[in-house]
DNA sequence: TCATATAGTTTGAGCCATCAAACTTGGAAG
DNA sequence: CTTCCAAGTTTGATGGCTCAAACTATATGA
């Protein structure tokens, strides 16, 4: 007990790749569940541990300030764990624009590779990074990237399936990491910025029919449709 | 004892970050020392580790057919160890040249940044980088980059201790990553490519005086001169 | 040849992240 | 109310990497 090992007299967790990666999961639980907390056993899902080590961890980031929470009850990140997990994001996802973007890399793959490099860049390295993308807001799955004064713009959008028959919108955002729906979205013309139609809802089916600019229509599953954020565009404007 | 838990039958030993730098200083250990092999307490300094870790870690490395070594004996890469230490060094070089040629970072400052990068590119990154970058053949310090296939073209070039006072020369490489180092040879006009003319050589002082084209004149030490390596240029060619 | 200093080795320990498996809690369902 | 189960917690262990400190081999030189 009573480790005297630490040299800094303060904080006990440092910023490792694990701490890192739990609080990222947190920071995404938190913001899709009803009651902005994360449940443990979606944390050790999320980071793909088991529930012990999850219980684990989240003690050390109790003890270092970054979540609150007590036994039995849910996780929920602090001021200063909010924004690491940012931070992180904003590493991720400027790592993915540029292996887009510069490196031609295709956007179904980049999720993973970033997942890695996100741990190993330093902030001098980020921001030319930054810089040289000419400051992106958002990334190639049209997840907003943090501004480096944590600052998040979370894109407007509704679901495809939200909108009415013979709509046209713009895709705006792909909510979704797999790499194979990934390949289905772009195989379909259905990328971030990409122009389509709603042609129909079919609630029995549980599918609409969509349409993109210049691509055959499809069928697709109210669930893939959900994953799939758009904006309306006017019939006139360009 | 007997531990039965490794996924795959054979080779009980990853590429570890930690293996990764292991790897790494005992092939620059090697290739500098007279009898080709690198002595236990020069890897422990190099790496950053006590000797007893240094020696715990090479039984690893020599358990993973990494290299071969006997108690009190040297310590010598394998061709697999070879090739892996070559792999890591042809990450190391590309990561240093893509943050001075695409990110404008400092030559000074790359070596730190790349050492950590270095563990988290993945083969695809790799490759597509290369790409990016046109297949350079020498990172920003002169040092030759391996090709995809592991070969290493040392560049040619003496230490600029070699030549009689009068040779024009042109900087090929220089033997050291010293943030503090570096930066004293950019500022006199030092870097790889710089034109240069040995004024003259000052044995007893050791040292040199040394002048770059456009820059003043300046007094080198033997122990700075030595790790500057340059060709002869022909007077009368541009 | 022998002593000794230096280089190298071994051991016992700790930290981090993880697992498996035993255990506890609190809420939902009867 | 009870009961029971899913969710959460605890504990004991392992693997990887490291250190400090005690120990040992080897080469040199007296
Ligand atoms: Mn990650
Ligand atoms: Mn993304
Ligand atoms: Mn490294
Ligand atoms: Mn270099």
């Amino acid at each position: 007990m009573m480790s005297l090992h630490a040299a800094t007299p303060e904080s006990p967790v440092l910023a490792t790749e694990a701490v890192e990666n739990y609080l990222k999961a947190i920071y995404a639980l938190c913001r899709e569940s009803a009651t902005g907390e994360a449940a443990m056993s979606r944390i050790a899902t999320l980071v793909g541990v088991t529930t012990g080590t999850a219980t684990t961890m989240v003690k050390k980031l109790t003890a270092g300030k970054f979540v609150r929470y007590e036994r039995f009850g849910g996780v929920k990140l602090t001021v200063k764990g909010d924004k690491a997990a940012i931070d992180i994001l904003r590493r991720h996802r400027l790592i993915e624009t540029f292996l887009v973007e510069t490196l031609n890399l295709d956007w179904s793959v980049v999720h993973a590779e970033a997942e890695r490099l996100e741990h190993a860049i330093s902030p001098v390295v980020l921001e030319a990074l930054d810089k040289h993308l000419g400051h992106p807001s958002v990334d190639p799955h049209g997840d907003p990237i943090p501004d480096s004064q944590g600052g998040v713009r979370e894109a407007r959008g509704k679901s495809l399936t939200d909108f009415p028959p013979g709509t046209r919108v713009r895709v705006s955002r792909i909510v979704d990491q797999d790499q194979q729906f990934l390949a289905f979205v772009a195989k379909h013309g259905l990328k971030p910025g990409s122009i389509a139609r709603i042609v129909a809802a079919d609630p029995p089916a549980q599918s609409i029919l969509i349409e993109a600019r210049d691509y055959p229509r499809i069928s697709l599953a109210f669930a893939a449709a959900g994953k799939i954020l758009a904006e309306p565009i006017s019939t006139f404007s360009a």
